[in-house]
DNA sequence: ATGAAAGCGCTAACAT
DNA sequence: ATGTTAGCGCTTTCAT
């Protein structure tokens, strides 16, 4: 197999009998090209197969049109679909996207983010691994960042995210409602901003039921012995609610390992939702978070800032959908005529808000 | 805000006092260097905060160190999972990865496979979207192509897939040991190399079972109607086996739909594992395919032919793991005494084996 | 060991 | 309307 070179635009110009100029003015649809020269040009560059050079284009035009895409994880279904749709969103704009995946691991997010530099993307798009992310943006990174998701310690970013407290305090009213008395409220660790504010939402919102926060960590066989202890523990809380994704994965399998049906022994909400949840019997109640429009507005922001609109950074917070199923029934342990309220279906919807 | 040019190789030279070759000798490791003035540079590189561009220097080294990932869909965790873990590799490599998804559409796959070329990729690894995809790749592709999960109908290019084969078929033949008399099969369309081949694995191993083929296309809702009314049809076949993650959602949706229970009425299992088969009850018997090892080896077989090895295309089969659980019991209905085989665990283990 | 200069593929300014 | 030429940021001879 002998390795070819791609061909270059000085082959197609002197196949097409013209100057490499009159070929870079067809290629980019420049007016003043008669049809004549403009036929040539195309047939040559079909002829060939010639497609331009990136590289070398964007180094001469010093026209961008890339941006850089950082996310956690691309295996989370949750940024997959976020990474899905910028893409698509990229590609209306005519905008090229470099995504890379941090792995789950803030030394590799730092250098991910160093490494995507070099590039010259004309902006960023990040979920950072966590709050520190000022602190790991190489000083001097001199294209606009949009920040999405999660929140840092420091200010001084475009900032689109859902409003967990609000959506965490609805789950939290509804079991309220439903006359638990006490819920255990379990996710990885408070030191992420999503997390924390959801416990906050709880907490502001649990006007009867007491609630217990469990931090259980990354490392998912120490959260899940922490968390089988809290359960093996009496009294057990009438409901569970679980702040995340993989915590919620663990928590559902720990249950079902040691025996605890939903919602027979105790009731179980979820932050975040996954396919499952509906189909496993009964669905889980849960706050679905809208992801899609996170990623669209998380690239309305950048393509503002991109095209060199100034300003302060902007916080957007996204409302969610609270989606009530079977597993948090009304409590059956209540004792009658306490409360009468629960619903079945609430939604939180209307349009996005900022805060500031 | 002011938008700042990063900076260039020249301005670390200014701030070096040296000139730019010996900024880019420092930079590339050359022994040649003396100690002071490395240190000289590697300061200024600090202080200014440089990283190379990427596009200028590969221009000129004429060194690529990139390869193109195309996947069909990237929010199917299973393509997720193949993109996260070549991310990975490419980076123990120290090659870059620029990754794009069709979003399921052939045309859309045909564009990104002509846009990607602009990238001046070494080489590319593809899931191609169907069959078809030799006559989208743009002809006078100059760098080499490694196709996964997919088998073309045209070859000439490295494979590396799964044996859906003979993985289907022990599905099957777990089936028919467990005393089912007929299956339904269900999946998208034979026209899919992978469906084709697990439904001729499944013809091949069902020995007592009659077995009947389903398809029902790429379209959700119309699928939906399909199948519903097979399933609303009598006599109702004793178990049914899904051959995609998609039909598989489908499928157990719309059974729970029209009340019918598993394993109840009808026994079931899926070729693809997703989180969830094993949260609900009963368990769901499927056949579990080696992603990352996939992808392992497909870089192993890009990664050979970048570096320059030539010779006949190859092909190489992975292995899956059957994963029998509770949704495909021992059939109820069956005669006493007619069959008694049917163990509760099978794997197909053991060393990848290469067909020829 | 270091620097000067050429040139990768392309676009843009300018000349014709 | 077309061609000529300079130069984007970098690496690589080739002098020194």
């Amino acid at each position: 197999m002998s390795r070819q070179q791609s061909p270059s635009i000085k082959m197609v110009a002197d196949r097409a009998g013209v100057s490499v100029a009159t070929v870079s003015n067809v290629l980019n649809g420049k007016p003043t090209v008669s049809p004549d020269f403009a036929r040539r040009v195309n047939d040559a560059v079909r002829e060939l197969g010639y497609v331009v050079d990136l590289g070398a284009s964007r180094l001469r035009s010093r026209k961008a049109q890339l941006a850089g895409v950082v996310v956690p994880d691309l295996t989370n279904p949750m940024f997959a679909s976020f990474v899905s749709t910028l893409e698509h969103l990229a590609r209306l704009a005519d905008y090229d996207l470099v995504v890379v995946s941090a792995r789950n691991n803030a030394e590799e997010e730092a250098d991910r983010l160093r490494k995507i530099r070099a590039w010259r993307p004309a902006g960023l798009i990040v979920i950072p691994c966590d709050g520190a992310f000022a602190e790991r943006l190489p000083d001097g990174f001199f294209a606009p960042v949009v920040l999405a998701d999660r929140i840092p310690d420091a200010a001084g970013f475009d900032l689109i995210a859902v409003d967990n407290g609000p959506s965490a305090g609805a789950i939290a009213a509804h079991l309220d409602q439903q006359g638990y008395e006490d819920c255990l409220v379990v996710g990885t660790s408070l030191s992420i901003s999503n997390i924390r504010e959801r416990w906050e939402g709880v907490r502001a919102s649990a006007k009867h039921m007491r609630v217990e926060m469990l931090e259980i960590g990354i490392d998912d066989a120490h959260g899940a012995q922490l968390l089988e202890e809290r359960l093996r523990h009496r009294p057990l809380p009438g409901a569970l609610f679980s702040l995340d994704q993989g915590t919620t994965l663990l928590t559902y399998c720990t249950m079902a390992e040691i025996g605890l049906s939903v919602p027979g022994d105790i009731a179980f909400a979820s932050f975040d939702e996954m396919e499952w949840m509906r189909l496993v019997t009964p669905g889980i109640t849960t706050v679905r978070q809208p992801v899609e429009e996170m990623a669209e507005q998380a690239w309305a922001l950048l393509l503002r800032r991109m095209t060199g609109s100034a300003g302060k950074p902007v916080t957007r917070r996204l409302r969610c959908a609270v989606e009530i199923r079977g597993s948090t029934p009304r409590n059956p342990l209540e004792e009658a005529g306490k409360l009468k309220l629960g619903g079945r279906k609430w939604k939180l919807q209307g349009e996005p808000y900022s805060p500031e």
